[in-house]
DNA sequence: TATGAATGAGAATTCATTCAT
DNA sequence: AATGAATGAATTCTCATTCAT
């Protein structure tokens, strides 16, 4: 019975992040139970408040970047170029507007520990693929791992259906685009804003 | 009493533009009714559907677009590179993340005839913009207009607050990064998806 | 000047009366004020409260039927049969539904003096009428003259859509059944109910 | 809880139908939810739609209306007279007024597929008792099914207050002289408007 | 433990009535 | 005197959350 209830579970996070991702943050939650195959009621049972499904979708997408940025540390060395993309790659595949949909709106609640434990630990990750990364002159100097996530999150948000009906291949382009401007770093063009590495916290 | 009237269509206007570019299309007509100092049944009387005020914010925002297409035109013979970065500027300065917001939602219902115009006017001078930067071998190539209008959407989209605290300069960087994005066009990196100038049908 | 005001005025109880007959008295007054061709201030410099109009438009109603009665009266000695079939037949054209329908709204409120002194005499015409065609074997005995009226108000009240569509003669055909359910008096079959000329307080 | 909530969902039936009867279809839903002694929400959980709990009532309406016409088919043989007043008599007792009011509104919207089946197959045997009727010479020849229902609606609409106190027995009245009305065919007044019979569909 | 039902609070929209020109 | 605009109150409907089975 124990291992029934995990599986209810896991389907609520799982539809969780695939409605957040398709249609913002503010699907009903009974829409995702319905879609989980369970009833409100168990939703509540496994999520008390509406953040703490939150904070359990976030939590898987955190875990899988920081797998992401686990592979790429260690292709990076042998083929950095390509370890680069695959990593940019995986994060635009990784339901990154879900999760920037998802904290958008417990914005008057603090993040929870484990969010925030679990975001700190994932992001220091990801530094260390950016540094690896710098070093190989694949990305910009002044790019931060926030940064990062954020602008991956930005083009990954939820469309509206008439963008993607007139857009298709947006995040494909716009993907495109955010690769190249990655990757040059033009001597003369200082980054504007103090360098992110300065910010006290990172509350993502 | 005709130029009270329309003080207040105009106050109504603005704070609902800056509204949806601060918290998303969602925000409750009374909000938008009282920061415009109306009582809701005045915005009614004006807008007396949730998609006409959606209506109005798109084509003042259109409309401002148009003005800055037309100002880049003038310059960029002259100074090419410093009249494209005025226009991206300007782009990015225009809540186009409120357009992108408003027009999210009115998803079944088909684009007022008038939207639709202004859009196709706008978009036909931004098209120019770009012909023009690309002769001056300052974009990419493969860019087309709504792409562009639509990277500068989602990086001016609605933040919730816990990111605009974490990362207060993100829309300077993601401006600095789409930028450089749209400039560098390395000949090795064939775009994906098809030209976006073979689409039928801008629904924007 | 003041013929333009009577004028307006006038057009405005007409219209009221076409349209409480037509749609309920439940018709916006914006409405009537529209199909008057007047702005909704002016119906309300006229008519400061929805029950002064709706009294004038039972004032306007109860005129008419007091000069059907006159008329009956006069025409009754000489040709009794056609003239009682007259009679009814224009209390049925006379939107009586509409005078139903607009004094069932201001339950709360007393009726207007004005309205009740009209009602009155009006009422005692028709009590004429009644008792003539009474003694010339037309009616039964039993009728009493609110009776008469309110029932003529019942065939008569606005239709749904759905009915009309469905039984466009249903007027006709009720005022059948009501005639000839009216001159018939069988012996046998006393009326339920004390007489209604017992009744202390004609409220209509 | 599967009976509590059917006997939830049956009180808002019959007070919905209570008051539609008594003050028209147009009473606040939240007075329905009141009268049932449930939650507004829990009365739109039930019936999503106002429509849908109009359709309820007339259900319950014709329902009953059906059971009536069974009862007076099997005593009219032996007792025509009694049977014939007695199903008169229920029709009157059967809240067809809410009826009326209730098909009134949705106008616009096709009936539903059930409450039309409902009301094809009520109608059905109206029409047989009506026949059975005749046979025994009790109503006159000319009086469809549809247009029976539609008088006693007529006389059961709900009455302003005011009406209700001026005449307390006015539905009784009105029901003997319908009464008559019904009973007398007279051989010289031919009935206005095309026979019933030949209307294309009976949209009640 | 899982479920479906109940609830109240919030948001959109309409309309009678008042106000400023 | 006539107008059109402004307003608040009432109503419909939705959704997060709690409760009873």
């Amino acid at each position: 019975m124990r291992s029934d209830a995990l599986k209810r579970r896991e389907a609520i996070v799982r539809e969780a992040r695939r409605l957040f991702a398709a249609q913002g943050a503010s699907v009903p939650l009974e829409a995702i139970a319905e879609a989980g195959g369970v009833g409100i009621a168990t939703l509540y049972r496994n999520f008390p408040s509406r953040a703490e499904l939150t904070d359990a979708v976030a939590l898987s997408i955190l875990a899988e970047m920081r797998d992401a940025a686990g592979r790429a540390l260690q292709t990076l060395p042998d083929a950095p170029d390509d370890a680069w993309r695959r990593f940019l790659h995986a994060l635009v595949g990784l339901d990154l507007g879900a999760l920037t949909e998802a904290l958008a709106h417990p914005v008057d609640d603090a993040l929870s520990a484990g969010v925030r434990e679990a975001q700190d630990d994932t992001l220091a990750r990801v530094a260390e693929v950016l540094a690896a990364a710098r070093a190989a002159g694949l990305v910009r100097a002044d790019l931060d791992p926030l940064e990062l996530v954020l602008a991956v999150g930005m083009i990954t948000r939820p469309q509206p259906a008439a963008i993607a009906a007139a857009a298709p291949q947006l995040v494909a382009r716009l993907t495109a685009i955010l690769e190249a401007g990655l990757r040059a770093a033009p001597a003369d063009a200082p980054s504007p804003g103090r360098p992110a590495a300065d910010r006290p916290e990172s509350t993502l």
